[in-house]
DNA sequence: CTATAACTTGGAGTCGACTCCAAGTCAATA
DNA sequence: TATTGACTTGGAGTCGACTCCAAGTTATAG
């Protein structure tokens, strides 16, 4: 049998562009499981270890809290996710979750093509809200059409280089 | 003329979905501009005002930092972008951006719906990262393909419920 | 006249997600 | 033998984005 390929948390964090204090910090708050050592200590750090992290780094990417993101580490590869029930309805309800986000996106690229190519169409940009009722509840955010977004003081923060950062 | 419907800021949280204390805080950091008042101080919004806050609120929704929104406020709907050329720039830069964020979301919807449907096909997930490159600068991230993402410790942390929290 | 509600302000506190640091181990090299 | 580099740990600090609070104002209802 042939030895599996190793890595270095080093070579790991370069591989997924996820900071090595990062990746341990992954670790230590157990979103990811505990990496296994080499005598000295070190960890180390096979293929699929390396594509949990880049799935990690790909819902991170679109803004996905840590937390969220657990159950889709506790779905295995070859697990049987419908043995599951519950799990199944969590990616379900995710998927949701993304696929609205998606078209939260394509509404602000949307957006940015009205403005480059000068004046055109303008569609919805909101749906249900149905996570963070802090305190003051907002029951239905009445799903109003953003017809063509528009705002006026360009004036106010113009002129490029917003005044003071960048 | 007609009078334009006003809103207050309880109406215009709900209508937008975002809190009023968010509210009053976007407009503290500046990246909404000072509401009108009434007389007795209270602000007054506008439909224009409530398209603004959708807007954000939709860039929220994919994770965008808020200082990064500020440059689509200076975009009004009037103002020629053509007439501002870092700004189209910076469109054109943030846009490549979106899209790029509408990939990663697509990945992680297919990797649910492989999970769901049992067993699918599985193509990339990541993409050049060019933005944060702190201490230690990964190079190139090296863009190698999510082969069927595979991580094994079920165990760890299944059975729904993930032990602790929720 | 008083109480309630809807707002105002400034500022403090919280929370998530890092990011940095100090002290220590271990292995290879000058 | 001393130094360098790559790692380890625990914990402290930072930063963004809220979220909450106390004190004050004004308008309406009982």
């Amino acid at each position: 049998m042939k030895e599996e390929q190793t890595f270095t948390i080093k070579q790991t964090a370069k591989e997924t562009g996820i900071s090595e204090d990062t990746i341990r910090y992954y670790e230590k708050i157990a979103l990811l499981p505990r990496a296994e050592r080499k005598d000295n200590g070190h960890r180390i750090y096979r293929q699929e270890d390396i594509d949990t992290i880049q799935l990690l780094s790909c819902m991170k990417k679109t803004g996905m809290p840590l937390d969220e993101m657990r159950p889709f580490l506790a779905v295995s590869t070859d697990a049987d996710p419908a043995e599951y029930p519950e799990l199944v309805e969590l990616l379900r309800s995710h998927r949701e979750n993304i696929v609205s986000q998606i078209a939260s996106l394509q509404q602000v690229v949307d957006f940015i093509d009205m403005k480059l190519e000068k004046g055109k169409y303008r569609r919805d940009c909101s749906d249900e809200i149905q996570d963070d009722v802090s305190d003051n509840r907002m029951e239905e955010p009445k799903s109003k059409s953003i017809s063509t977004v528009q705002m006026n003081y360009f004036s106010v923060s113009a002129g490029m280089g917003t005044g003071n950062h960048l």
